[in-house]
DNA sequence: TTCATATATTGTAATATTAGAATATAAGGA
DNA sequence: TCCTTATATTCTAATATTACAATATATGAA
């Protein structure tokens, strides 16, 4: 196997996205801007752990980051490719 | 879970091409237009049959579709979400 | 401190994806 | 026909992803 780094970044950030569930968040999020994880769950009537993780990954992947009020945590979008990408599929 | 289909069918899409390989090959069709499988064998520097595996996908996804032309078989993009999240991507 | 709510982490079983060798098929030329 | 080249399919072991329950942690209010 022999494809450059840039690919695989590229696809690594795909491979984020590619889930009915974190897309569904992530489309979610360029609509509404910040949402906090008890909206997104019931959005998707998907168990808050397993939001959570999804969330983690998207965290990981430098897609998402969230922002503490009290005991709620606003997500939002901070990738610009992601943006143009999810504007480019629906 | 519940998600509707159009997020599943999208996500469908994400994951065809949420690979590095298939990324390289559908850039590269979208750049060079149509192509055969040694040509991007050798781009890839991957063994002929997972070139061949992963086209195999490609056309399930809906994504690409190929010509033949005697023993050579040319292979083209054929969705257009694909090539606008393509060039939203890069 | 204790309680309630919001979110994260861990454990795990089920399922899916992956790579690549081996093999098969398809087409055309000798 | 037989040979060669191009491409597809099958098999399988390794690895990754997934869902979700159970549990942990964080925050703020009483």
């Amino acid at each position: 196997m022999n494809v450059n780094s840039e690919i695989i970044k590229k696809a690594d950030i795909l491979k984020a996205i590619a889930h009915p569930v974190r897309l569904c968040i992530v489309r979610g999020l360029l609509e509404n801007g910040e949402r906090k994880v008890t909206d997104m769950q019931q959005c998707l009537d998907v168990p808050q752990s397993t939001v959570s993780q999804h969330l983690t990954r998207l965290k990981a992947a430098g897609i998402v980051e969230g922002k503490r009020n009290g005991v709620e945590i606003y997500y939002y979008l901070v990738d610009e490719d992601i943006k143009r990408v999810i504007k480019a599929l629906f």
